[in-house]
DNA sequence: CTGAAAGCGCTTACAG
DNA sequence: CTGAAAGCGCTTACAG
């Protein structure tokens, strides 16, 4: 692979002149700018940006570890972060964590070691010393949709509470008055926020939240289904089951399913986090939809606002409430309305 | 952020001593050895890869370029990649090329830019010139699900032929005579190799594919309803519409439902690539699963072959089909079949 | 077993 | 406007 040098000789100058021109440096002449880019083209020459890096010490890459690719939520989130990145001249290397704390260590190591200029964490956990150290270094560092409480790092983020009120409203409104909800990992903010956002709304129509209506669940598919043939076993089981993601929706489907029960009719289902599939289910689920690219490129925004020497903000949008059918019909008497998926925003 | 230099300075040895301990190579004396590593652990030293990539001219790391991240088929493709480079004591960047060709490049020349190790790719068109330069210059390369005719690489993919042999073989039985299918790009092989193989067990059961019902999609959602669409204004719409894909096969579900027409009374659906949720979906959907798992480790294996000078091999796994509702009841009468998700093997 | 030194491919003051 | 030279942080023959 042709190098600098071999640029430098074919154009007859300096490598220094190569760099220059490679890198719009203005004092460079004509005649010298035209006989370097003819031997760039003429060599095929591509920049190492492993030496640029080590010279200039940056690598124009951000560092994104995710709790789990296979999460639609996430899959979108990485889109979003990696577009705003590219436009932003950035590139970004995807770690994904698989909601276990080692996998997101391992990516945090990894990362750290490529020298990355930021890094972007929906952490796993409370937070493994490595990131707390990086945090505590100076890297620049943003945290999306999940956070870790104590660290000084901007954190982009979507508030669900209004959200999770309305749809504690649509509940009611259709006569549930035995709520469950699958919650994540307590080790987790979205873990622990849902969870105290549903219990709030339930408290507001002096609905109890019980222990055993809250099932522990990790945000993937297995334990939401776990979660919910636990919830079938209860003397008196839910009328309605809160999954805290989608994947644990899923795991719930599969558990009902599996005992030939019908969703609204014997148990009521609804999820954070919206996917398009919802639409299509049998029945469609209602669902509390982030206003996922939007968090996705703010996160990114944030991060290199800092990484570039500017104060990187931390950044709430709201969640919104999707009401379609897997909850039963709404009372105004419209089976089927006239939008496909109907939506009603939180109130603010 | 500390350099070799300062643990050789806190250990008192030189950088090349250091250097020998962090390698694992076996001529330093247990003192000198004992004495780095405790100065790597009061410094909190961490080797910077740049360097030592600049150095020995490899990165121990992989470029996958996949056609859409979005799209759960390569989300799992994706994870599947990355699970065993690791084992492998590799890192993955993942390129998302969105179905676009400039941006498929964009990530080609970036990860080349990079100088990763190795790069696998599945790729979005014919092949940029970039692509085959490289390919051309030796860089190791494997392609995966999609590939390049003419071009020397190893090729990972799965064989529809059987399983879509299958599928049509189960249309017949349920007496749906009037079939279409929702293509690919013509652009990718897999564009390609799904409408030939449907159309050639079509044609054993002695039944046309007219052209218009044959429908141009790109693998992504809006051309699924926008062909579904066209294929339901025509004077004799199909019984069946089978998507090349499973993204389209969601467009079209939104085409269908949007004319409230219900699948599979007033047409028929199956799809490529097999999702968790078409389990759960309005009717549960017939789909041909691939072996995703099998065939990402299975390509990691074959590239990284290449790199270290092995012969890596192609790899040709088969796909199966899975019947769900979505196309009618199994003339057999089970209208419930008692797995949740009965499969049939592609015949050999 | 150990260290001095070269060199990987760049960028960038410094002189001219 | 241009080039020689230093240096980024490593690894690795080469001597000893």
């Amino acid at each position: 692979m042709a190098s600098i040098k071999d640029v430098a000789v074919e154009a007859g100058v300096s490598v220094a002149t190569v760099s220059r021109v490679l890198n719009g440096h203005p004092s460079v002449s004509p005649g010298a700018r035209a006989r370097v880019l003819a031997a760039v083209e003429a060599l095929g020459y591509r920049p190492n940006a492993v030496a640029r890096s080590l010279r200039t010490d940056q690598t124009r890459t951000l560092g994104l570890v995710i709790s789990d690719v296979m999460n639609p939520y996430f899959t979108e989130l990485a889109r979003s972060v990696e577009e705003e990145a590219r436009a932003l001249g950035y590139s970004v290397i995807i770690g994904n964590a698989d909601e276990r704390p080692d996998l997101q260590d391992h990516h945090v190591t990894t990362l750290l070691d490529r020298r990355i200029d930021g890094l972007l964490v929906s952490p796993t956990d409370g937070g493994s010393p490595r990131m707390l150290e990086a945090a505590r270094a100076g890297t620049p560092m943003v945290f999306v949709d999940r956070w870790i409480p104590g660290v000084d790092v901007p954190v982009v983020r979507s508030d669900g509470r209004g959200a999770v009120r309305d749809l504690v409203a649509h509940l009611y409104r259709l006569g549930h008055r035995r709520l469950a909800i699958i919650a994540g990992p307590a080790a987790t903010t979205t873990g622990r926020e849902r969870v105290d956002a549903f219990r709030e709304a339930l408290a507001e129509y002096g609905l109890p939240l019980p222990d055993d209506r809250i099932g522990q669940g990790d945000f993937q598919a297995e334990s939401g289904r776990r979660v919910t043939e636990g919830f079938l076993d209860l003397p008196e089981p839910p009328d309605v089951v809160f999954a805290a993601d989608n994947l644990m929706a899923l795991g719930a489907l599969d558990a009902v399913r599996a005992r030939g029960l019908r969703v609204p009719e014997d148990i009521a289902l609804a999820a954070f986090d919206d996917i398009r599939w919802f639409v299509h289910t049998d029945p469609p689920v209602t669902a509390i939809a982030q206003p996922t690219g939007d968090l996705g490129r703010a996160a990114v925004r944030a991060l290199v606002d800092r990484i570039e020497g500017r104060t990187g903000e931390s950044v709430t949008l709201p969640a919104r409430l999707v009401v379609r059918r897997s909850c039963g019909e709404s009372p105004s008497g419209t089976a089927h309305p006239p939008s496909p998926s109907p939506v009603r925003r939180s109130t603010p």
